[in-house]
DNA sequence: CAAATTTATTGAACACCGTTCAAGTATAGA
DNA sequence: TCTATACTTGAACGGTGTTCAATAAATTTG
């Protein structure tokens, strides 16, 4: 089978999603694929450039944003993007690590948090939405990546786990509320459906 | 001169501020030290061991918080004792990296994060202030992050500076008083002096 | 003071890491 | 078939964190 960057990406998604960040060496990966570490240069910058593929991809899994006519983007809607991005962010081991070093590299770039801006109040200016997509992108990164640090470090035998798993939804969705309530307090609370 | 943990950390601290983490390595710290690396792990565990040291030490000029009797702390208190962080971590090179390294291995033991917790609306429960804690940590910790790293980006002729510097502290505010907004939007705005 | 014990350091090695590059081997076009 | 382009190998370069027997220095004990 000749090698290719989309398989390299695959074989790189495979050891992520079963063995972790940890174990994503260039070396390693080049095994799994049964070719020497060098040929991997010929598809792929460098293992940073590796990242940003994996970091697309992860978030690639984010349901696609439709702006349906004459429905403004509210409050519920941020709050599911949000969402959305979390999810697609813990179906990979090390998710958040991955795509926070990619943003690292070149904010801004990663399409599907971008995504965030049009869910924010209209009434913001250009550079507060800006702001605002920022700030809520480091909340759900941080907060997701100690999620997945930590469920790492209890399965470890490192840690014990103090609190349910189904708090930590609840967590989260409490920082993404307060941040969006923060940035809106123009529109009312998000009805109820 | 006889080798101490305090004089690890010292120099790490020195080549920190100087060159950064990436020329944080244990064997230069020792050159730096004219000892050898393995002598650095009687002193001290690990690696991982040095930078929890570090961001102590990072955090440690954070200005204590003297709570007055009487003067409940409100959003303005908060407002200070996020910038005063952001002055922290923004006197060492890295500094934002190194103390959410730090805050990854173990969560809330960092006590000037924890600071945060007596500025916070008192009406919040108990978990709720832990989580909001936790949302502004992360928040601060990558917006620093970011700037730092984008700072360094640019200083290596990398990337090119799209926004005054005047503007990253305004955007830093713009998040933490959004974020304490969202938190306590039962207390008024905070007043004028 | 001398011997024994604890404390501290060395030097060398182990097992990795990302990356480069001349030399080869395929593969396709003329 | 010859040539030019597309890949791959194998080996090396210069790093990394960490361990550990042996050794040296300092301290306590007899």
């Amino acid at each position: 089978m000749a090698l290719s960057r989309e398989h390299i990406v695959d074989a790189a998604m495979m050891i992520l999603r079963s063995y972790g960040l940890a174990s994503l060496s260039m070396r390693n990966l080049a095994k799994n694929l049964g070719v020497q570490p060098g040929a991997l240069y010929w598809h792929v910058k460098s293992k940073q450039d590796l990242l940003v593929l994996l970091a697309d991809r992860i978030l690639a899994t984010t349901p696609a944003w439709t702006d349906q006519v004459g429905a403004r983007s509210d409050r519920a809607d941020a709050r599911q993007v949000a969402l959305d991005i979390r999810t697609a962010l813990t179906s990979v081991k090390d998710g958040a690590e991955v795509v926070s070093v990619a943003q690292a590299l070149n904010p801004r770039q990663l399409a599907p948090l971008q995504r965030l801006r049009d869910t924010l109040p209209a009434d913001l200016t250009l550079r507060q939405a800006e702001w605002g997509v920022r700030a809520l992108t480091h909340y759900i990164l941080g907060a997701v990546a100690e999620e997945q640090t930590h469920a790492e470090l209890i399965l470890a035998g490192v840690a014990v786990s103090e609190e349910s798993t189904a708090y930590t939804t609840e967590a989260f969705i409490f920082g993404v509320d307060a941040f969006l309530r923060g940035l809106g307090d123009t529109t009312p609370p998000s009805p109820a459906p």
